[in-house]
DNA sequence: CAACAGTTTGGAACAACGTTCCAGACGTGT
DNA sequence: ACACGTCTGGAACGTTGTTCCAAACTGTTG
């Protein structure tokens, strides 16, 4: 039954892993049926009888990355909404086409491995039932929304270093009109500065807090 | 070959209102320069007469619908987050192509449309200086997050009816592993009856409740 | 051990894409 | 009327995802 046709016999894993191996070197669109089919030493047509089509392959690449990033936690940590959320923004920071796919698959497979913990501890937390659902989307949908607009930044960092580029938008900023675009122009100077991790944890905080006066106002 | 002349000249705005146009019947993969040369009535090459390439044309489409929803809002409401980031909401609904280029370019020209008023009203409320920025960041990748979400969804509603979709999903998690995912079986039944543009004002009003913690705190 | 049946393989082929190229048609200033 | 620079649009190039299928391979049977 499962005896291995060749030493280095056609997987579905090992076509994943391959895929995932390109993805982090080439980026999103660095994937290609040819260039992976070279990778593993065969032709494109091979791949097929494994995987679907590039969207399945590209599902199953995100959702192999995610859980293996998730395994990690585990232990039922105080801040774990915190935890979780950390490790998703370093798991999209570190493989950028993770965050195009979960924001362009809808209910992607992937995304109870973050739905789930995060869930739980808003449970935890003592948030009344019928605003779990609402704080759990907002904490979803923020954390989607952070990592995706990070992992732009980082689709095109190869080509940019990364202060360079904020300093430009920076500046493209502070010579926007002053009628028009007064708070741009002020909060311009900011933006090279500031430590994308350290605000994405301020944002989960400022919804935590949210959350939790939800409790009190009730 | 006799070729014809058009009568009508080709102009960057013609180009890009025909592109919303296909884009928003056709979707994101439906924008084509050989399917927008047909509408137009003349060849693809023409259009790189006025448009550098694909990427600008999707951008100056984004910002064109974009432009167009924003003017509405005008008035300084006392509401003017939750205004604003429901005409964003809504835009993104009713063309799920835009919410998909947000999310990909880094920094896109039209999300200072969206930041600028809400850094207003940010303002507004009386936020610390060192504050504001997170603020923004926060509501600002929330918006784009609950929006991309929604998009995304859009994006296969053509194939299958939405509370179809929804009930599919909610079935698959209604299935899954009890010792696994506890808290996703919790809410699967909530999934089918929510309403999208309810949950993300309440999410947007639970990031504003943390804002305003935000200014009691310090 | 030999013959068969069912997969797996991988190279060729197809349609469609973004983009480039350029001969010819156009419009304008002289 | 002429010339010159701009606009046009069809052809062509390289690349993509995907399909197809003869050949090679594996496991089972006679």
């Amino acid at each position: 039954m499962t005896t291995q046709r060749r030493t280095d016999a056609l997987s579905r894993e090992r076509i994943v892993a391959a895929a995932v191996e390109i993805l982090d070197v080439d980026g999103d669109d660095g994937l290609t049926f040819r260039r992976l089919a070279g990778h593993l030493r065969t032709g494109p047509g091979a791949i097929y009888n494994h995987v679907a089509n590039k969207s399945e392959l590209l599902t199953a690449a995100t959702d192999a990355v995610l859980a293996a990033a998730m395994t990690a936690d585990a232990a039922d940590d105080v801040d774990m909404v915190r935890a979780v959320a950390l490790v998703v923004f370093d798991t999209i920071d570190a493989h950028p086409w993770v965050g195009t796919q979960l924001s362009r698959v809808p209910s992607h497979p992937a995304m109870l491995r973050i739905l789930e913990p995060i869930g739980r501890q808003v449970q935890a937390l003592g948030v009344a039932e019928a605003d779990q659902f609402t704080s759990v989307s907002a904490l979803l949908a923020y954390i989607l929304g952070a990592s995706g607009q990070n992992a732009a930044n980082a689709r095109m960092l190869p080509d940019t270093d990364r202060t360079d580029f904020l300093t430009s938008v920076s500046v493209g900023w502070a010579n926007l009109d002053p009628g028009e675009y007064p708070f741009t122009r002020h909060i311009a100077q900011q933006l090279p500065g500031h430590d994308d991790r350290e605000q994405f944890l301020a944002g989960i905080d400022l919804i935590l807090a949210g959350i939790r006066m939800l409790g009190q106002a009730s």
